[in-house]
DNA sequence: ATGCCTTGGTACCCAAGA
């Protein structure tokens, strides 16, 4: 028995700032790759973590946004934003080959507030990434989409869902098109593995909301059939929320089996 | 009650986040 691949997802809310932190978790944790969101800034630190062993594919953008795949072997890039709007500029796709596996990192965005063109911009780039997904599951691809979906699927996952009714990361029209995605035959990890609520991979700075266990479940890994199959593990890693100066999410790991079944 | 945090960019406040 090989031991099993490790995957991550981290929003780490300006890699500047967080750099320490983000190597002293993949010191501990290990993973095989890592997919990072909200670089935040069109420098990237590729030495530091070359020095660490973990070669790197980004997509960045001045001050905000930007994503990053780390991994033991270098990401072999098929694309490097989302199809489906040539005007849109925001650095939030990267789509790599690593290990044989199709692995897609996002940032989607926040949507807030909903009366502003924020949120249909929102919509329209889950319709996009619908049509990617689709096209991916007709060419029998195996892939797994990893990141901060800014998408609460389910009442069992945020802690308060009255007071999250309307936001764009849970009002209906977003979980509707979340269900959209999933219903191309996706599993949602972390659900494969635990029923119960009350897991969170983000906790507002404001208010001791962590202190609190004020939280929201929105950092996920979506996975084709294939690897679903292989899924062995899917969990959160709260540690990370409790260290000086945190990022507001949490590591989310995912384990899969080497062996094709 | 979009704020009582945090970040980046610009300039000493504002946008954006979720």
């Amino acid at each position: 028995m090989t031991t099993p691949l490790k995957i991550a997802s981290w929003n780490v809310n300006s890699l500047r700032v967080r750099l320490p932190h983000v190597l002293r978790w993949m010191e501990a944790a290990q993973p095989d790759i890592l997919m990072i969101q909200e670089v935040k800034g069109e420098s990237f630190p590729e030495s530091e973590f070359l020095a660490a062993g973990y070669k790197a594919a980004c997509v960045l953008q001045r001050s905000w946004n930007g994503v990053a795949i780390l991994a033991r072997e270098k990401p072999s890039v098929i694309l490097d934003a989302l199809p489906g709007d040539s005007q849109d500029t925001q650095a939030r796709y990267l789509e790599a080959d690593i290990a044989g596996i199709r692995c897609i990192n996002l940032y989607l965005p926040n949507g807030n507030p909903v009366e502003s063109e924020k949120y249909p911009y929102k919509l329209a780039w889950m319709a996009r990434l619908r049509a990617r997904l689709a096209a991916l599951r007709a060419q029998a691809v195996p892939f797994l989409v990893g990141g901060d979906f800014n998408v609460i699927p389910e009442d069992i996952d945020c802690y308060d869902p009255e007071a999250w009714g309307e936001d764009a990361l849970f009002r209906m029209d977003t979980r509707r098109a979340w269900r959209s995605i999933v219903n191309l035959g996706l599993s949602d990890a972390f659900r494969l593995f635990h029923a119960q609520g009350g897991h969170y991979t983000f906790w507002d700075y404001q208010g001791r909301a962590f202190e609190a266990g004020h939280g929201i479940r929105i950092d996920h890994f979506l996975l084709s059939p294939a690897l679903a199959d292989r899924a062995l593990s899917c969990d959160i890693d709260g540690e990370p929320r409790r260290w000086d100066q945190p990022s507001d999410h949490t590591p989310i790991v995912l384990s899969l089996s080497r062996e094709e079944l």
